[in-house]
DNA sequence: TCTGGGGTCCTAGGACCC
DNA sequence: TCTGGGGTCCTAGGACCC
């Protein structure tokens, strides 16, 4: 018996929720992301900026020159958009409680159990659609296969509003004719390599032999696409997946050289970073710093320490020694900085849970109180170690 | 022409341990 | 003295996704 996996995509989410709450945005070209103008990308667009060729991840300054002088510009209200997704993912579970979130825009349902319910597939799906417009005033569109890769790509199949059903039969003649980079995993890297051999459809991907794939794409991903081609693929449901890390990183408008104006960003991300991670309870062991010189060389360093931590002079520190020890890097003006926070484990003392502690009471980040803990950690475990990020698992490091 | 910000997963080498 | 192989941890980079 084929499982039955509903696949929900909100059409253009963050454009969609801007020409609600704004009628006289409607009809108009709208981009939410970056000011022309400036460095950054178009997060998302209307329908009517798309007719110009605009798409996500596109760079703002071409958006910019393919549209119209009425084209309205936004920046992201992500908190706002969050709240409309908790809206829309409480209304989904109350048709399927088997239901995982993948972004702020799209989820999963395990609907095998409901035809009984509601009735055929398409009826679910009609469901779906028609409580989303009633709660939230969002069109939606929805894919329903046998796996997550069919239901996935059924939903984009028909954009926006769409609704279609691909049942386990007709899931080879449903993917042959379509092109080959709709896999997962096959992007500007892979795909350029497979073309290179012939392929242009999923069809013609499915007459390379397992070997040939993992030849040119890597013994995991080679072995993904040869079952994917023939609409095998994962048709489970992955509902409460926990975080694995926390970063805030920031691009500069103009490259920065100034030492100075570097650690103030490195303060105010993990100011930033340690803050989510006490507030969702959380000490991570691995500090990552993150650094982009022009023209996009990116790097990263990291440190595991010996005791975990969820402050924000400790997250600064490690990330600060980290960027000081490249000598090389001295003086090239730095694109992007940031950090990041990963590795989690329990709080072992009771300084530590202090920490979450001071993390319900909602004071200030900034707050020195934090600090003073922090202090107490470093009395019991060694000022060095803390201050040095520790580190230090191999002996001669 | 220029490329955000937040993530996940994979690969690969070296150290270390048994 | 010389040798293997597996497992885990650490680190860096890269591909990809939304």
């Amino acid at each position: 018996m084929p499982r039955l996996i509903l696949h929900v995509d909100l059409d253009a989410f963050f454009a969609a929720i801007e020409q609600r709450d704004h009628p006289e945005w409607r009809g108009r070209p709208l981009v939410v992301g970056a000011q022309p103008g400036g460095r950054g990308v178009v997060a998302t667009c209307s329908y009517e900026a798309r007719r110009f060729g605009v798409h996500s991840a596109m760079p703002i300054t071409q958006a910019a020159r393919r549209l119209p002088p009425e084209t309205v510009y936004v920046r992201p209200r992500v908190a706002h958009y969050a709240q409309v997704s908790a809206q829309i993912m409480a209304v989904l579970a109350t048709i399927s409680p088997r239901i995982e979130r993948v972004s702020i825009d799209e989820a999963y349902l395990d609907v095998s159990g409901l035809t009984a319910l509601f009735g055929p597939p398409r009826v679910i799906g009609e469901q779906v659609k028609g409580s989303i417009r009633q709660a939230v005033g969002l069109t939606a569109s929805v894919g329903i296969g046998p796996n997550r890769l069919i239901a996935k790509l059924a939903s984009d199949y028909h954009k926006p509003d769409g609704l279609t059903v691909v049942l386990e039969e007709q899931v080879a003649d449903f993917l042959a004719p379509m092109p080959f980079n709709v896999l997962r995993g096959m992007g500007v890297k892979t795909a350029p390599r497979l073309a290179r051999l012939g392929v242009k459809t999923v069809g013609d991907l499915r007459e390379l032999s397992l070997e040939t794939l993992r030849q040119h794409c890597g013994a995991r991903a080679g072995t993904q696409f040869y079952y994917q081609a023939r609409g095998i693929a994962d048709d489970r449901l992955y509902p409460d997946r926990e975080r694995l890390s926390i970063s805030k990183e920031r691009t500069f408008p103009e490259d920065v050289t100034d030492p100075k104006q570097l650690a103030e960003t490195l303060h105010w991300a993990a100011r930033e970073v340690a803050w989510t991670a006490r507030q969702t309870g959380r000490l991570g062991r691995v500090v990552t710093l993150k650094v982009c010189f022009y023209p996009f060389e990116t790097h990263t360093r990291s440190r595991s320490l010996r005791v975990p931590t969820a402050d924000e002079q400790d997250l600064y520190q490690v990330a600060w020694s980290l960027l000081a020890s490249e000598a090389t890097w001295t003086g090239r003006p730095v694109r992007l900085i940031g950090l990041g926070l990963s590795g989690w484990s329990q709080p072992t003392t009771g300084q530590q849970l202090d920490l979450f502690e001071t993390a319900e009471t909602g004071r200030n980040p900034a707050d020195n109180g934090l600090t003073e803990t922090l202090d107490a950690i470093r009395h019991r475990f060694g000022a060095e170690a803390i201050q040095r990020g520790i580190g230090l698992h191999h002996q001669g490091n």
